[in-house]
Order: structure tokens, then sequence, then C-alpha cells
DNA sequence: CTTTACAATCGTTAATCGACGATAAACGAA
DNA sequence: TTCGTTTATCGTCGATTAACGATTGTAAAG
């Protein structure tokens, strides 16, 4: 592979990059949305919420968990879902620094 | 191909999607950064300030022009980018509307 | 009318994604 | 131990992405 171009940007921008593609369907989106309303962990009840088959919920729910976005634990022969408190401060944080980066439309370009 | 599953969530899951997936690489975050600094709109200087190649670059213009938020308008032989105002203030809403519903992490799950 | 820049598109390649069904693994209950 | 439930993983498939070089198109400049 060697010397991917990736490797060129700054590490800001590969993080929030990495945020940004884990948020980047619908699927993980109304996941975190769930995990987000029942502030109490859901599990396989995502499956039954989702209108995916429950292999590719878990799917998601790995790259949102790769991601560092949400955070599973085992119980008994379920496993407990939630969103990853670091995980999704960090992600405000650099979310939202963009948000300030990026500033609503006021003047913008002469073009 | 037939009946995409996609279909089958909220509109606004699915906005808030396309921009996040069109944020998720970092030559795009860094395009944006680029065009939100210079105020005045760039063109193919993005090229020369990107570690990536021409034909590479103007993809990741098409990707950000097709997400709504990117804005190209052709000045002589050159292009000239901007942030799209309309396109990116419907961005920073939808974001920030999903900063709202996932607040920081307070007291969490139980798990 | 050529030449010259600049930018978009084409064609290709390898890699990744999204989805599914099927299977395996973990564990509590009978 | 065996069964049922729940979740993860495997294998597959088509579609998409990311990247590049090469080519084409467009418009000012000579």
């Amino acid at each position: 592979m060697a010397l991917h171009k990736r490797d060129q940007f700054t590490t800001s921008e590969q993080q929030l990059a990495v945020i940004a593609k884990a948020l980047g369907h619908p699927a993980r989106i109304a996941i975190l949305q769930l995990l987000a309303q029942r502030q109490s962990c859901v599990c396989g009840e995502l499956v039954t919420e989702l209108p995916i088959a429950q292999s590719t919920v878990s799917q998601h729910l790995k790259e949102l968990k790769t991601a560092g976005l949400v955070q599973g634990e085992v119980d008994g022969p379920r496993v407990c879902y939630c969103i990853d408190r670091a995980g999704w401060a960090r992600a405000r944080h650099l979310l939202s620094g963009l948000l300030v980066e990026l500033p609503a439309p006021t003047a913008a370009c002469a073009c």
C-alpha cells in the first residue's frame, strides 16, 4: 500500500472525516437517535425498530463502535448499547468546531 | 436494485446522512476549510494546496457540489468555487439539530 | 486561427460499503 | 446437557469510492 495520500491531511481533518463518515448513513443516524431517546440503552430492540436485517444492524453498530461513537456491554445473552460518552464528546467538539470555522452564510464570496 | 432499504428512513435522517457522507473525507473537509478561510473563492489554487491530483480534487468538488455544500462559477478559463450559502445553512441546521438531539454526555445509560 | 492554461471528464484499478442469509458463538433456562 | 434466544461473524454479491493518468473541452491571449 505504502504512503497513503490520506496521511497528508491534518489529524483533526482526519478525525472529523472519520466521525462524519460514521454518520454518513441513515441507519447509523437512526441508531444514534434511538440510543439517545431511550436514555436506557437498547439492544436488539434496535433490530425491531429498524427496517434492516439483524446482521446489517450488527455491522452498523460495529462501525459506530469503531468510530468511537457507541459502546456495547454484554449483559447475559444480549448486548446493551449506548452512546460512548467520551467519543461523542470528542465528536461534538470536532463538529461544533467545524460549524465555527465555516460560519453561517453572511457575506460570502464575490463570485 | 429495486426498493432500497434506504427509502425506509426519515428524510431528515437521509439528508443528514448525505451531508455527513460528503464531509466524510479529509480532502473535502480541507477544501471547505480553505474556501472558508479565503472568503474570496479559490479555484485551482485548491490543487496546489492539497496533496492530491487535479482530477481527484475535481471529483471531490463535484461531490461537494452534489451535496449542495459548494458552488462553482466559471470565470474565464478558470472556475471559482465557494461555499454554497443556502446549502451550508441547511447543513448547519441539520448538524446542530443532531447536536441537540444527542446532547453532551450527562447521565447516559445504566449499562 | 493557433496556442496555452485551466478544469472536467473518461477509463481504469483496487478497495470499501451495504446488504443479505447462513452459520457460529455465548449464555440463561429447562 | 440440551434447548432457545440473542448477537457476532462469515461469505457473497453488486454498487460505490478514491485515486490516478490521459484525454477532452473551453476560453482568453497571442
